[in-house]
DNA sequence: TGGGTTCACCTACAGTGTATGAGTAATCAA
DNA sequence: TTGATTACTCATACACTGTAGGTGAACCCA
């Protein structure tokens, strides 16, 4: 009877994070750290579909089925990678004087690193983010928005319109940016000009839409904060 | 030589949409909307990686190449098909006399469609919403938050902040619902059992999160809705 | 030295999206 | 009514996917 894969178990939606990685015994030539980090690279460059575990593999000159002695199976790959993303995101050391400055700073540079990794947003909007980098990065939204004020369910709510507006601002962008970035736009043009009657407020508006997108995000981050400005109590 | 499908065209995103659907002579056997149809309720039944091209033809009673006859390819039909989500939400016919009671409405109805399909919040957030569905409750949302004061980038700014908030934290919702939901909670109780000295703040809350998803998602859009009406004037 | 573990490899399978071309039935022009 | 054209379905085929199962070599500890 050979051995068994016992740690690296079935594909239950985050059990990675149930996983510790292989123990390295001796500098073996694959590991978890290195698979990672290159499925990060295969993504930049191929974007989510482009990334297939023969690919993978190939750029760690490794069989594909090699991975999976340290990963359990692709799904879990994406939740590693995503999760090495979250741990791009540096924050300062220690906490503002103000809580605002410390909640602007998380979401400055959660944006950045999901618009780094284009691939990134729209992973991170459609599972639990539970990794390690991730709920260190929470931590700290926590502590800044429990030190506004916010307590009990208004704090997780609080945090969840933090990180939702920039993960959902974030997927956006690079939705729009993919591909030919023309197309979407002109399809968006031609379907307002051929029913401008129906939707006479976006036909208005559409054209001004989508030039800077950093001012768009500010914008809309500024609303959510003063939202959270009135209710925190604490300035 | 034989005919070319000249209007399905190759797979530009967003493309679908400038293309009609075909025209219907007389009554032929598949029809793009019954195609979508059908497509909905596979990825209702079996989620987005269960929608499979010979699986949806299957339940048509029709092979797989079919269909290319009258959708692009897979991706195009996920659009369609996600638009068809957005056809869904009703809304009322008329403006309310307060802005706020009306983007309620639209979050609501939003909400509500995008839970009803658990695939389709993670979809609406990986692409560009252009479908005419989509822009129709686009038009609503918009001429809202004009009726609030809210004119030019501030508009587009505060329209996408709405519509973000719902789809990230629908989206959110379903991954943390989706297959056994026991288990990303394990997953995150373990880690922040393990690491709770770093964690404290989040380690204390936690806990109370992921209990009751509406009363979570209210309070969130209860922040947002404040920071707006700071801004519109209007009230 | 022997036994057990670690871990990369090979083979194989069932399934995927979709390009291409052939075939059929309905429509239109004459 | 005939012939040509279009609208549409089907069949074949290809390159590629994730990953299960088993094999064998290198290493560790006894």
């Amino acid at each position: 009877m050979t051995s068994k894969p016992t740690q690296a178990g079935p594909a239950v939606p985050g059990a990675v994070w149930l996983r510790e990685p292989r123990p390295a015994r001796h500098a073996p030539a694959l590991t978890r750290e290195r698979i990672v980090t290159a499925a990060v690279a295969v993504l930049d460059g191929s974007g989510e579909a482009g990334l297939s575990m023969r690919r993978l593999a190939e750029t760690l000159d490794v069989h594909a089925t090699s991975l999976y002695w340290h990963v359990a199976n692709r799904d879990e790959l994406l939740d590693l990678a995503l999760d090495a993303v979250f741990g791009e995101i540096d924050l300062p050391a220690a906490h503002a004087a103000a809580w605002r400055d410390d909640v602007a700073a998380f979401m400055g540079g959660l944006r950045a690193a999901l618009l780094a990794h284009p691939w990134s947003a729209a992973l991170a909007g459609s599972r639990p983010l539970i990794g390690p980098n991730a709920l260190a990065r929470s931590e700290f939204v926590y502590t800044a928005l429990a030190g506004a004020g916010f307590d009990g369910p208004d704090l997780s709510a609080a945090a969840a319109a933090v990180s939702h507006h920039v993960i959902a601002a974030a997927a956006t962008e690079t939705a729009w940016r993919h591909g030919d970035p023309a197309t979407a736009r002109r399809a968006l043009n031609d379907h307002l000009r051929r029913s401008a009657a129906h939707y006479p407020t976006l036909a208005a508006h559409a054209p001004s839409l989508r030039n800077d997108w950093e001012d768009h995000f500010d914008r809309a981050a500024a609303f959510l904060l003063d939202g959270l400005a009135a209710h925190g109590g604490h300035t």
